[in-house]
DNA sequence: CCAGATTTGTGGTCAGGCCAATAAACCTGT
DNA sequence: ACAGGTTTATTGGCCTGACCACAAATCTGG
């Protein structure tokens, strides 16, 4: 790509396209209010005759704004404006780390930055309604650990969305509910061993303990060691696969240098 | 997902969207490696014939599909798999967001977290190349603070980019940046204050020094205050439309609720 | 008055066509 | 033989018109 000489910095003359200003135009329309949330549009030939283009450019339009949240299209009744939600804003974030994927150690810090301080959140901010969600999920979650590893999954996957609900921002949820499905297939790695289960329900254990008796400190103490011992198993697992793959001794990507560095603060 | 009545675990029976599968289609083939970046697709016409859909509905998931950055469409040329940028994909939300008081203040403390671990990570990791890196973006920022905001802006991004580098966390600094390219509107409006350029002046060399020191507590102080005092201009800023909006009195929703409580640790 | 059948409106998809931009193959004068 | 412009094939951008599937509104018989 390379754009541009580095004499003229000329723009790209780019024509541009329908779709394009059509888009823009809805964004417009939203963006002043000319469309709250919940108005319908006008059907789509209407609309396309309206705006002087083609039913297929239109859709193509409709279809963007659809997937990027900013209206809904409900077959056979019509489009609608969507309110945007904490999912909406936060989606193009996976699609953006789907393609790290083989960057496991990294994604497991963030992971574990988020989650240390979900569960601080959590602990100051939890309701007793949360309080007995979470309780009952990690019962649940126990009751399971021995019958069907991935129902333990599921209710361990669940566990976190709840402490996620507690802490009470919906975009941090999003984001930690992203990373977990990222890390779901290492994590069921670690899940198939039983000592994974019972590690994993101590550390739930001391979390939900911490969110009951409202310490923050603990509980981020208590997350982030659950954290750390997850990575050990989650990495080793990985190195292992790695060394089967890659020559021996090579150095598996993003785990060479301090991991969990942040691990000696306060 | 579990999202269901606790009675009847009825998926709701949708119809699946031919658009959809092949958008999904063209996902898997990329993050399978079946497409690595650069590839060519097949003309639209050969393509749409081959999954046996219309080329209507094919052209409507490809202008999907090149919207979230997936590819590159070239008129004449073809259609090419290019490698995801976070910026494109997040700028159309950046303005839904202003008019969305409650996650302006959960996207802000989501970014506070993730700012202030990467602080706290750069001043353990950071090399002298990094150093003299940040060091250079400051003091450009610096010199166009009384000049031009938009420059200014960029610089202020730039630095914080150069710190998410030497935190040495590929996934930490994309996710930093999408959060700040969601509220890169809200700082726009902030670095239009003589005394936002100011404060944020200072915080930028305290965050420095402290990185330059290897200092992390400093560090992680100093992205802390710097927040905090952002996010006070912002959800003024915020505040101020909304009311202006909404009918006076009302309540900015998501504001009420401790924000940012997780300063009083360590 | 109401339940069921019918009509109407709407999005979902398709087929085929023309135009515009691009690149590759082709001339053409030197 | 070759650099230049020119033609041609390929490809995406856009349009028209049609049919189907679904949902709501309407009609109809009891």
């Amino acid at each position: 790509m390379l754009e541009g000489d580095q004499f003229v910095k000329v723009a790209k003359i780019k024509r541009p396209q329908m779709i394009d200003l059509i888009l823009e135009q809805l964004q417009n329309a939203i963006l002043d209010g000319q469309l709250p949330v919940g108005t319908r549009l006008p059907p789509e030939r209407e609309l396309a005759s309206a705006l002087g283009v083609s039913r297929a450019s239109l859709r193509e339009a409709l279809k963007a704004a659809a997937l990027m949240g900013w209206i809904e299209i409900r077959p056979g009744e019509g489009s609608f404006v969507a309110k945007a939600t904490s999912e909406k804003i936060i989606q193009p974030l996976s699609y953006v780390l789907m393609f790290d994927t083989e960057n496991i150690g990294n994604i497991m810090e963030l992971r574990s930055i988020l989650e240390v301080e979900t569960a601080g959140l959590a602990a100051c901010r939890r309701s007793e309604e949360h309080l007995s969600e979470i309780r009952e999920t990690m019962q649940r979650m126990e009751e399971t650990a021995s019958r069907n590893v991935e129902e333990f999954l599921e209710y361990d996957m669940l566990f976190h969305k709840k402490v996620d609900k507690a802490a009470g921002n919906p975009v941090l949820a999003k984001t930690n509910l992203i990373l977990r499905e990222l890390l779901r297939e290492a994590n069921r790695r670690v899940a198939r061993l039983t000592e994974g289960r019972s590690t994993a329900i101590a550390a739930h254990h001391r979390i939900f303990t911490a969110i009951e008796t409202r310490d923050e400190k603990a509980a981020r103490e208590a997350a982030l060691d659950h954290l750390k011992t997850v990575a050990g198993f989650v990495l080793d697992e990985t190195r292992a696969r790695a060394n089967l793959i890659a020559s021996p001794g090579a150095e598996v990507k993003g785990l060479a240098k301090p991991l969990l560095s942040h691990t000696e603060r306060s």
